[in-house]
DNA sequence: TGGGTCATGTAACCTGTTACATGATTAG
DNA sequence: CTAATCATGTAACAGGTTACATGACCCA
């Protein structure tokens, strides 16, 4: 997957490795997390089956750099994914794995567990609220409206996401209450 | 991770690899898919670290099997997953890496891919209604209400997941179609 | 006679994570 | 003086996927 992260960035644009993970950060962070040393690997990868060239670029006073732009092959392999069957609309989830086996623990602690969620995903949310803000700014000062518009469509999910969560914290708080009403019935 | 889950499952009783795969695909699989080669290797691990113990069971007639159960310091084990800090709130998202991307499409494919996500959601959302009734059964057979409680909270996180991704997708093409109007601006 | 269930696994592979290593320049 | 930025990677490990292999019994 993360191939064909790479493959799209670079298809806005040539891109050294350092730069491919400066705009992973600053765009695709929320959903997706890349290492550096994984980005490397994956554009040796990209290079041999011809989907990416290189070139070297000396520089004096910082290290030499290896820019990095996308081949027609390259362009060709973005779009087939881009067009293969949706299969990810089911994602593994680590909440809901130890939600499932939350019996283990106290309702009490486990009340608190559900609080604790909803502030940081309260938290997180405003934060994707003010990064919706600075995608349009981004994209007035980019020619390209169009695309900014995918990029504003993935942050509003991440609004709707939070938003969503948060309210099942609360009907998961409601409900250990009404069991907790219940004990002994 | 699947480890966890393991250990969960084998928390409520002794099991089978088999079993464990089997009650994997009936509860835990909408939010997590394991396969057998990984729970069979996943067991050595965790035997080799003292969570889990096995004996063997020989059967006429049929394959003879290998019984685990948890041991008090796969207990602590579990338990000490449970209280980690949560981490997982924002989940890699394969559709959002493809959303993001989506300006190399044409609009109206990309309506029609909304579309298409949309029907995928609100179908899987409707069988997860029906599981819902199916857990609460289930529930009322086995003596422990309050841990099918927590296997309610995943049933319904997913029902109302599948719904804000609808909603979303129904946002997306609104913006789609605005954008079309405006072709030119 | 063909497919499903019970029941076990191995091997190779792909993808992502963690830790480490280097080294100059520049801004506070 | 110190931290950040620019810029490159390697090595080992962890976790998940795909493909393969075996074999009996039971039901339609």
């Amino acid at each position: 997957m993360l191939k064909h992260g790479i493959l799209g960035l670079l298809n806005y644009g040539e891109m050294t490795g350092y730069e491919i993970m400066g705009t992973f950060r600053d765009s695709l962070n929320f959903f997706w997390k890349a290492q550096t040393s994984q980005i490397y690997r994956e554009l040796q990868v990209l290079r041999e089956r011809g989907f990416v060239e290189d070139r070297l670029v000396e520089q004096t006073g910082k290290p030499d750099k290896r820019i990095f732009s996308i081949t027609p092959v390259g362009r060709e392999e973005l779009k087939r994914w881009l067009r293969e069957e949706e299969t990810g609309f089911q994602p593994r989830s680590e909440i809901l794995m130890r939600v499932f086996f939350r019996g283990e623990t106290e309702p009490a602690e486990n009340r608190d567990y559900f609080r604790a969620l909803q502030k940081e995903c309260r938290e997180f949310g405003r934060n994707l609220i003010s990064a919706e803000g600075y995608v349009r700014e981004y994209a007035e000062a980019l020619e390209s409206e169009y695309k900014a518009l995918y990029w504003e469509m993935t942050v509003d999910f991440g609004r709707r996401y939070m938003e969503m969560i948060s309210d099942w914290c609360e009907e998961c708080v409601r409900k250990l209450e009404e069991a907790d009403e219940h004990i002994g019935d």
